[in-house]
DNA sequence: AAGACTTATACTCAACATGAGCATAACTGA
DNA sequence: TCAGTTATGCTCATGTTGAGTATAAGTCTT
């Protein structure tokens, strides 16, 4: 390795959260990436732009995949990490986002391709977050995609997902039962019926990486072959499971699901996807959205409403399709009030 | 700077956590620091001792700090970062942590010493590890300290701590006053009173992080004129609260009494601090220590009990002084039956 | 214009969870 | 034996949650 190669890159990436129709999207960037061949494993030099630049257009070939906007952390130059994302996403996708959250860092030297062609070690930081919709620069090759592409089988808004009994179960049971080791056996069949809600146990709707980390070690997942040092060609597509994404984006994005719905249990942060002011059922959509799962109407509305976490503003909205609905903002004051302000929980009190 | 230098060091930090005598204590190191001079400010080289290598006596002088183990990652040997911080961990303490969880990662320039003294870009993970509280090697400096000395004003194990309407609550209305705008005003003072349920507001168990960010811009903490480029000779030690840590170290520690805090009401890792097998007491005496707040004795035991959280296991315990009191132990079956098993929180169930 | 359909909003009721306290049991030490 | 200490069982009022009924007020179709 050449000496002024820097030893560590420190990796920004942001998942750009917004719901429309319903659907919550994140904003993807689809790129180019050198394929892992097995031949030069361990040989040739990196293409510096795929790891030091952004997106800029690397020279390498294979078919695009899904990205999320990240760029190397200047040491020199950013002040701070939030500062350095802010404008590696303004400057890839011209958006300017709002509410930030870092979410987790990575930093598993085998689980990222580049580090197998001589780059320097990367380091992920994963950021989330959340704002409207909203058209990127002119020019930019971005994709708003709906985030369940990637995670089918934690959509339960229509009941629970058919993927999950048709494909995944069986394929999970398959991978349990190669274990040689009835010990491991056992191990592993109650790590899947934990995560999974499989054998009886319940379905945690938080449990987004869990679930990801696990189809990774299974192997039922795209880029756990790509990662694989000396991986077999590809299996039949038929044992992937949603979409794949480029570098560990995917488990980013997993660890964004995963922060959210338990976080719009406790912190008033759905506020930051929805237009000023909302009506009941717009609000709720947004959280069936996020949470994959459906509410009961008339106890949502008295959760927030009676919770303090909504104010009504007099005026209505005619395009509901029936009956006009007020129109509702944030309350802000709930923040004093109590602790937890968030859909779902009880309060604490001052002795 | 040197072109060898490395551009970005990644630190990892570990707040290891056990709990004795109904007191969390954390593992510290005194450690002798370089003092950042006012006249010397951006010139000078590092001692490189201070950065790249962990706790090896550097060349400064001035007294000792508190300080976190802590070390590099090797981006050419260790493979992950968890495998990466038990090693500096083992190196520097001689102790084998057992659960392991990440925090946040820190990387503000301006808040780390080091950075001032020509030293290169530090971007520090903190984790937190839970276990019993065991000896250091022999020979090692180590010292576990109760994290209350840090943080005074989170401690309501015995109601309001007075440090808190005595001494903070002036200080903060101070720094509020101070602002020149009105609004200014308005917005840090309803800042002060959520953070620190004052004003009518309640006080929030988990929000350790924000009162001690809120400290350290209002400048009441000793580390916040540490890092002022050129600070005014340090004010009188009765404005600064809670005692002070080395670099971040401070931060890091607010940020695991925050997320341990607000992790015991849906995870059972209070199990990890405790023997195998314990009294409700002890358990209850645990997480009264974690969440600062006093619990109801029968109604903590019927939550644990009835929630399917612990066992009995039919053996007694003679030492209680009254009594003699059953001996339960974790029941991980809950793990199946219970999406959120942790000391409060209902479940939710499957259609 | 009536009727079907859609969405909004109010209200009820049972099941369950939570906060607070009373009462009794079983040990220790003076 | 009595006071002090901790353990454990039980009650009761209150709050929260899940589920459902009933009614209001629009749109769209015919």
């Amino acid at each position: 390795m050449s000496p002024e190669t820097p030893q560590v890159v420190i990796g920004l990436n942001a998942v750009i959260l917004a719901v429309t129709d319903e659907e919550p999207r994140i904003l993807t960037l689809p790129r180019r990436l050198p394929v892992v061949d097995q031949q030069q494993d361990e040989g040739g030099a990196a293409p510096p732009e795929a790891v030091d630049k952004g997106p800029s257009a690397g020279a390498s070939s294979s078919r695009p995949v899904d990205a999320l906007p990240f760029g190397p952390l200047d040491a020199d130059r950013d002040r701070t990490l939030e500062l350095a994302l802010r404008g590696w996403v303004r400057e890839q996708t011209g958006l300017e986002v709002g509410y930030v959250e870092q979410l987790y860092t990575f930093g598993d030297r085998h689980r990222d391709p580049r580090q197998r062609l001589g780059g320097p070690r990367v380091v992920s930081i994963g950021y989330l977050t959340l704002g409207r919709q909203e058209t990127p620069a002119t020019g930019v090759n971005a994709v708003w995609r709906p985030w369940y592409e990637y995670f089918p089988w934690e959509d339960w808004r229509r009941g629970r997902p058919l993927i999950l009994a048709q494909r995944l179960a069986p394929a999970l049971a398959r991978w349990v039962e190669e274990s040689e080791h009835s010990s491991r056996r056992a191990e592993r069949r109650e790590r899947v019926d934990i995560a999974f809600g499989l054998g009886g146990a319940p379905w945690d709707a938080e449990r987004v990486l869990d679930r990801y980390e696990l189809l990774y070690e299974a192997q039922l997942v795209g880029e756990a072959w790509r990662d694989m040092p000396a991986a077999s060609p590809h299996p039949v597509e038929d044992r992937h499971f949603g979409r794949a994404m480029g570098f560990d984006h995917r488990r980013i994005v997993a660890t964004a699901i995963s922060r959210l719905r338990g976080k719009i249990k406790y912190r008033p942060v759905v506020f930051e996807l929805l237009p000023p002011t909302f009506t009941l059922l717009q609000l709720q959509r947004v959280v069936e959205a996020l949470a994959g799962t459906p509410l009961h109407k008339q106890n949502f509305r008295r959760l927030v409403e009676k919770g303090g976490l909504v104010e009504g503003t007099g005026e209505v909205s005619s395009g509901t399709g029936g009956r006009p609905a007020e129109l509702f903002c944030f309350r802000r004051d709930v923040l004093r009030e109590r602790p937890t302000p968030g859909v779902g929980l009880p309060a604490l009190r001052t002795p």
